[in-house]
DNA sequence: GGCGTATTTGACCAAGCGGTCAAACCGACG
DNA sequence: CGTCGGTTTGACCGCTTGGTCAAATACGCC
């Protein structure tokens, strides 16, 4: 939050390509794993280069949650209490799914986040998060009551679709090497697909 | 592995002592994030002695996993082929689900583990884990060729349940920021065997 | 008690860490 | 050309880190 927008394309391109390496190294590290080095390695500049675009580790870390936060939560968002309930939430999975496909990274970044207590973003799960999930808990809660899905506690509808697809992107090593060579993502999303319609069936 | 019996007994206190205090440490900071002085700190000793009972904090970490790895996989063996298919399964992911509740910070640990690539367990991974998924897997496909439970993928299914089972543990923060205080492990236990049903049924 | 071994510790070290700073560099504009 | 703001860097600092070591202490057994 208020980032004051880079006035030079110089600023504009070697605060992305920090925020770029940072997470590369964050995602893949932890925070306290992650170096100054590091980073400044995978970006291509020199440490107190990195210094003169971000005025600490802590900070570099800060505006990519910051960045995260502002589109993980858009799927869900994006639910309508007015369209055909199955399809609603059938979509919503794959539309989380294809996130974790395209952005690992960031996903491993809001992981290990949270494995280590999330003493970054707490207050956005207990506030924004919370809120959201009740919102749409709730409308899910009404199409359940009126027999247009099947009886289902939607808190925990939502954390097992939110539970599948990080775990397709933060276990990734793990799915692959149980799978050996073949591509996760395609099983996964029919997978996905087949789970919802057949828990959400009335 | 190769693990001399510990002589007396102050050798086995202050292993375990230590053993668990790195448990602790290591789940809620990753490996980079924990420092030896903090599992002293944890286990009431100072640095010295620790690296008097253990070679290295790598080694410690060594020992952590190794013995995770022992019992970690104990839930899936049980499955028997032979028992009620839906109930075997279901069984499955409540034994699973038990362990997670039972031992987060073993689960976190593997988390951790797994998220930043699996530098120490890939082997495990790619060896014994596969195999034994594969054998399991092959079990369930039968289960479904024979019309005993309706047709799945067997290996999206199990990663499914690890999904879901270590989801409550390894993002426990997360799950009862967004329940408010509400205890998870009974609604989880509810809709795990709720939704394995619901998707095994033929 | 006395002795040998197991255990514990304070002092220490080299390497790595996040971060600072003054000086150098660079490109645009007069 | 000079100079002025934005950019880059080498040298450096204080602190933390994993790990060592010799000396001190406790323990078990005679």
């Amino acid at each position: 939050m208020a980032e004051t927008a880079p006035r030079t394309r110089i600023q504009q391109k070697n605060r992305a390509r920090i925020l770029d390496a940072g997470l590369e190294v964050f995602s893949s590290a932890g925070f306290r794993g992650a170096t100054l080095d590091q980073i400044a390695g995978a970006a291509g500049l020199s440490k107190p280069n990195l210094l003169y675009y971000f005025p600490s580790k802590e900070a570099i870390h800060r505006a990519l949650i910051d960045r995260l936060l502002e589109t993980w939560l858009d799927p869900l968002k994006e639910m309508r209490a007015d369209g055909d309930p199955v399809e609603e939430v059938v979509a919503y999975a794959q539309r989380k799914l294809t996130l974790s496909r395209d952005y690992p990274r960031e996903s491993r970044l809001f992981a290990n986040e949270i494995v280590q207590g999330a003493p970054h973003i707490i207050d956005m799960l207990k506030g924004p998060l919370k809120s959201l999930v009740d919102e749409k808990a709730a409308v899910i809660r009404g199409w359940a009551e009126a027999g247009k899905i099947a009886a289902v506690d939607p808190y925990h509808l939502i954390f097992s679709i939110w539970a599948l697809t990080q775990h397709y992107a933060d276990f990734d090593v793990q799915v692959r090497a149980v799978l050996g060579g073949d591509d996760p993502w395609e099983g996964a999303a029919a997978y996905l697909d087949h789970l919802v319609r057949r828990l959400l069936a009335p």
